[in-house]
DNA sequence: TTGAAAGCGCTAACAG
DNA sequence: CTGTTAGCGCTTTCAA
């Protein structure tokens, strides 16, 4: 039997009542407080967060649901998610999905049972489409992917305007048969796959892509598809699984980066910039949605009247070596360029 | 007001016990069942986690707290760790502490106050001393780092094998300066230190080693340390930041792997892989360990007197360029050499 | 098999 | 400022 309030009572000699005010906020004298810390001491009293939420009605909590959780996407999401929710005096509930809708659904349903304030979601394609109809029971912003249009707060990331730069700047370099290989599960995949359309097009340019599933071994299986349409002289991932699928099967074919193939993609994960000759990669502002993602949560949970907002950061184009430049190759230079990095 | 379970008998015509059996494992006459599942459908009903673990005393949720949520083991780990309370129906509880004892603290009190049936830990070495005057209230394993001899169950590698083997590699591959840098929050880092220290005396060879925060950053000074104390042939570090801090460090000193230093490390990260001439490294049984971890937490809730048990896991060498022979190295050879591995 | 009643541990409302 | 009382939503006796 675990040491209850009744017990602290007991070993102050003063009311359960005074015990929970003198933890809490409410007015007590110094004098009894002192006594009951000392008996929470002596007694080794632990709140009953169970019955404390069950009473108060309020549960100090707000959920996290992600796609991946081995993904450093989220992971860096999930600590300013958390820091933001630390500050306030709330906790965070993580959840992960591996971007299994049946998962997603019971996750959801367990954050109804928890009773959390808010939650913080990132929805795979089928998920969303239903979140329309079933939304869930308290306030929700979407991070990273889009959901119903004007239905939830989001966070997300200027992906048609990340992949059209992708593109843009692989034409500057003179490249011109560029490919894309986007992940399938998630809107995201869906928005970068049309910017990418849109600037091919723009340029003149005929676009040849494929969706898939957002994992490395996938992206192999991709590489292949997209090389027997029309040996693409470039190829851009709009995750860092597929990003790094890419190159490796690119290396497994023989193929060297950019002489053979320019390689381009999304996240500035360490590896991006480890590996020879760099990575060019559009980085997403991982803290900054994070907390951008808290505070519409914070104000929804205030006003929870007040119109839907939509907050859309971009990303900072990191050029690397990945993406040198068409006459960079037949001059066939094998130093790295400088990295730079310009914002959207 | 959210919907509660006397709304739902209300709604079925029963009484809140019988709804209350329905949902759980109770005996209802089928007629009686589907009448509840039907109002519960229609009222939108979703139990109250807090009010049922209030009533029943049981959690249902085991509590997991990490020392950093964006290191790959760990997250690796958690997987495993989750899916194996999955299939027991138990929820899991993620922490993550970032190393930060403080926090450690205050998530480990979270824990009582959740009331988690068990609690699985990777602790840094100041809480892991405090657990011996003040254990949890709940049963604990550790994972991945020791913590008083013969108190907790654990889960650990072979972490002075593990080393001792990266040494006799590198020994054997012709190199004979070999320095360490080993992270100086945990008792992993120490373990693996100690292994390296007894391999290098084996071999007859002057030991050159350093502590430090377990980030990369910490081990770019680190690596300017250890090449001051009498250029290093080649480095060992003993985890995945680490040894990605020591080869940016050396590549930002141009140096080139593994000519002028080889480099071995833990953790058999993607990128180990990736960068050129690939990185040899202990892979540690990500899925075992969490597993494992798990088998032990439920057995010692079945029988919680049952003797204390340490289970040590072997890893798995892998080796890479960047602990190719001296031989290699004097012919100039710059070919990667066929990747292999072996059991510890 | 079902319902009535009690109570898990806590805090909010109300007196004093 | 402090104690008494009631009840959050649920499950679990105990009777029927």
């Amino acid at each position: 039997m675990t040491t209850s309030i009744k017990d602290v009572a007991r070993a102050a000699g003063v009311s359960p009542a005074t015990v929970s005010r003198a933890l809490g906020k409410g007015p007590v004298s110094e004098a009894l407080r002192a006594q009951v810390l000392e008996a929470v001491r002596a007694t080794g009293y632990r709140p009953n967060l169970a019955a404390r939420r069950l009473r108060s009605q309020e549960s100090g909590t707000i959920g996290l649901v992600l796609a991946d959780i081995g993904n450093p996407f989220f992971t860096g999401v999930a600590r300013a998610v958390e820091a933001a929710a630390y500050e306030a005096g709330l906790r965070v509930l993580l959840c992960n999905t591996d971007e299994d809708p049946a998962r997603e659904a019971a996750y959801l349903a367990l954050m109804q049972e928890e009773r959390v304030a808010g939650l913080i979601l990132a929805p795979t394609r089928i998920t969303a489409e239903g979140l329309a109809e079933a939304p869930p029971a308290m306030p929700v912003v979407l991070i990273d992917r889009p959901g119903p249009p004007g239905l939830f707060d989001s966070v997300l990331l200027d992906n048609a305007g990340a992949s059209a730069a992708l593109v843009d700047h692989l034409v500057a370099q003179g490249y011109r048969r560029i490919a894309g290989l986007f992940g399938q599960t998630s809107g995201t995949g869906v928005e970068r796959a049309e910017g990418y359309r849109a600037a091919m097009a723009r340029h003149g340019l005929a676009p040849a892509l494929r969706f898939v599933l957002p994992q490395a071994e996938a992206a192999e299986t991709g590489f292949a598809a997209l090389c027997q349409e029309g040996q693409p002289e470039a190829m851009i991932a709009s995750n860092s699984l597929l990003l790094m699928g890419l190159l490796r099967a690119a290396r497994g074919a023989g193929l060297r980066i950019p002489t053979d193939l320019a390689l381009a993609g999304f996240d500035n994960e360490p590896w991006t910039g480890l590996v020879e000759p760099g990575v060019t990669v559009i980085e997403q502002p991982l803290e900054a949605i994070g907390r951008q993602a808290m505070a519409l949560l914070f104000e929804r949970l205030r006003t929870p009247a007040a119109p839907i907002r939509k907050v859309m950061l971009s990303g900072r184009a990191v050029l690397r070596g990945s993406t040198a430049s068409v006459r960079a190759r037949l001059h066939n230079s094998t130093k790295t360029p400088p990295p730079s990095s310009f914002t959207l």
